[in-house]
DNA sequence: TGTACATCAGTGAACGCGCGTTCACTGATGTAC
DNA sequence: TGTACATCAGTGAACGCGCGTTCACTGATGTAC
């Protein structure tokens, strides 16, 4: 590493700033996410910050693509820990991460898949590559089982109409999926019913008194669910 | 009526306030609502609103409840536009109705389902029964079609494991379920599916590059999918 | 029907707060000869 | 090794802004006799 001393030093203060923020993420939400704050919080103040980032914008831009790749690694680590040909099992762990990761950070979730920052727009050329990254780690999971032959794909095949094609091109084309678009709308419809239970349970929706504790019974009975509909078990 | 004139002009105003509101809100998003805001582009001055709410957390409750009435409103009008033997006709409707809702007011949309509001608690009491006038509504579909003696539920009744009824059971003793509380498991789990597709696809998840126009047919491929996996057709 | 009074809507000024960002600057750290 | 200079991190004051909320008040609307 050719990295001087000043370089390190300057390194360590921007994952200092941003360990910060992430902390006031936690609380408040990115929403409230405030420069001064942050500055006030590490003995500096806040113009200092903008020798770091250009502006607030910038910072958040820097934290959702960390956001990305931080669930992005636990995916692909949950996959890898799974033995290559134990499809069912490898899906599983994808979906049991998915949802650890949102529940041990359900503001860094919100950040990414959740509204829209008021008069923020994520530039896409930044983030459309990295989301793209856990996408992968589903689509990829489904094609080693379809190539290895296993699992059951014809619901998928059936339900691929012109016009379902037509709407999922976009992704199509990006992935290179094109001898095997099912996959995609296999993917994506997953993804959907894993992002729709986590999204209730970490915004409260699963508990409709108190806040009781959610054990993720009804997730795992789920996922299991999904996996037998495809015949990986 | 009784409501003298006064009393009119007031609920009237009310309805103005909250009108203006909903429109900032599908604007900037909720967090950015402001009471000053609201007041200027009423052309009154902002301590003018307190005559009408105590604060602006109470105007916000108001919205909630009624963005939660409006979605009720219209999954139930939807449902009781289908024959009432039309199971999944009732089904795809209310699915239908619930992501046209969202994507007419996608912002309203995350006021009551996306990220808390910073620095905001909606009240429980007052949203528990209203966020319950939805959920009947898809509970109540699959309840006629069981007891018409349409439909196949064993797989929902295979999956009714002890751990999972106990983790059901507060919305089971809400909605008095006992003795079929694989409904609400099964009422739940669409609920995530459909949840989980409307949110991806109204915060932009769902195009990968750019904001392609999206016809929804994955989501309507999906619907049609959970009522054949009921056996509901 | 007319007057006296109570109720209510709305005003304008103010309190105290926090925010992002710019700018001229100080002082320390690193670099070139 | 020592000096002269350039680079960089951080400061403090300021600009201009918006916010929720309180308070004493004016003036209009409604009510009781």
């Amino acid at each position: 590493m050719t990295s001087t001393r000043r370089e390190r030093v300057r390194a360590a203060t921007i994952d200092e700033i941003k360990e910060i923020a992430r902390q006031h993420i936690a609380e408040k939400g990115a929403a409230a996410l405030s420069l001064r704050a942050i500055a006030r919080e590490m003995g500096m103040t806040s113009p200092a910050l903008y020798r770091y980032f250009a502006s607030r914008d910038d910072l958040v831009t820097a934290l959702i693509v960390d956001a990305y790749n931080s669930l992005a690694d636990d995916l692909e680590a949950a996959r890898d820990a799974c033995e290559v040909d134990d499809h069912a099992g490898r899906l599983a762990a994808i979906a049991y991460a998915y949802r650890d990761w949102a529940l041990a950070s359900p503001q860094e979730y919100a950040l990414i898949f959740g509204v829209p920052i008021p008069e923020y727009e994520a530039p896409p050329e930044i983030t459309g590559p990295i989301a793209a990254r856990s996408m992968m780690v589903f689509l990829g999971v489904l094609d080693a089982a379809q190539s290895s032959g296993r699992g059951d794909f014809s619901d998928a095949q059936a339900a691929m109409t012109p016009t379902l094609q037509a709407q999922l091109q976009p992704w199509i084309d990006k992935f290179q999926y094109h001898d095997k678009p099912e996959l995609v709308y296999l993917a994506l419809s997953n993804w959907g019913l894993i992002h729709g239970l986590v999204s209730l349970e970490i915004f409260g929706h699963f508990d409709p008194d108190t806040s009781r504790e959610n054990s993720g019974v009804l997730y795992r009975t789920e996922i299991a669910m999904l996996a037998k509909r495809l015949k990986l078990v």
